[in-house]
DNA sequence: TTAAACTTTCAATAATTATTGAAAGTTTGT
DNA sequence: ACAAACTTTCAATAATTATTGAAAGTTTAA
């Protein structure tokens, strides 16, 4: 496999796979492109490699910003903005957990919380309600915290929780 | 809130949460009406409290018995089928990890391992290729392998994780 | 202050994904 | 072997989500 097969086979499968870290194709082949660039792009040089219209690289390189996954930059001596990536794997793994749990799991532990409080009327069907709710309730805070405890260990976290579970 | 308001809240929640963990609403919904059921449901009773056609309560349940997360089950005297969902979080838990490891880490894994592994052919761009997908490769592979110890230790797994995280 | 260079917005459209419903298929009791 | 009871399949359709492109907006250099 040459250069230019192994680039386009990385983009298309990482844009694919946004759906695994919860964001859109265009968003995550934008990233993937910049994830392996050796230097910032340009709006007009993302367009062109990803063959994706101006608004398209636009809208997605804002959301990658509030996501804190893509920066600008400025480069000395050009009037257009330069996008670039975090580089670091493992930073960048923390960032997506920590977003995702804020966007996704803490809303949900505020429901599951509200369902499981309602008054218990005796029924049977309630008393279930209530039982399973709980219990998801229970399980969704603590994988959240285990995700919180991982993402503000900044050096090496996935290293170090490792070497936890296999020791 | 009554039990009425709740049950609806509960399930549209989890419906919406499918994505969450990989699953669509359709799936999620019938997944959460038999979670909170206190007996195993025929097709019809799914059909009519989630007011979806037949075809899509077939063919959704079928992917949820593909994943093992929903079982038929044999009601005496009953000609129609009847479904039950895995009742425990954890296993539960255990089960959707397990599967999202299978159908989606995997297959990236292998991606990320023949990209990695094309010939340094000297240039600084095919050097970065290399670097950053190989880095990507081994997040991907150890967090898959946390996954997987995770999974196989049946008993009670989050807490024990947690235990270990907070000590 | 102007106009060229550049970015953002958003209504229209395209692409994708989910859902329906009726026909075909299967199973079971007699 | 038949037909009633039930389930599955799948082409058509609906709903959702992503993308375009051109107009509006903004910034900067002279």
């Amino acid at each position: 496999m040459q250069y230019q097969e192994a680039k386009d086979k990385f983009i298309s499968t990482w844009g694919s796979l946004g759906s695994l870290w919860g964001i859109n194709k265009a968003m995550a082949q934008i990233q993937a492109l910049l994830f392996i660039s050796t230097k910032p792009l340009s709006m007009e040089e993302i367009m062109d490699e990803l063959k994706i219209s101006r608004g398209n690289t636009s809208m997605n390189l804002r959301q990658l910003i509030d996501w804190g996954i893509v920066s600008k930059t400025i480069v000395a001596g050009e009037r257009k903005e330069f996008f670039t990536t975090e580089k670091d794997v493992q930073e960048l793994a923390r960032i997506v957990a920590k977003e995702r749990s804020r966007r996704e799991i803490q809303p949900v532990i505020k429901i599951l919380d509200e369902v499981s409080s309602i008054k218990d009327d005796g029924s049977e069907k309630t008393k279930e309600l209530i039982k399973q709710t709980k219990a998801l309730h229970e399980l969704t805070e603590t994988m959240d915290a285990v995700i919180n405890k991982l993402v503000n260990q900044k050096q090496n976290w996935i290293t170090k929780s490792v070497l936890k579970f296999f020791k």
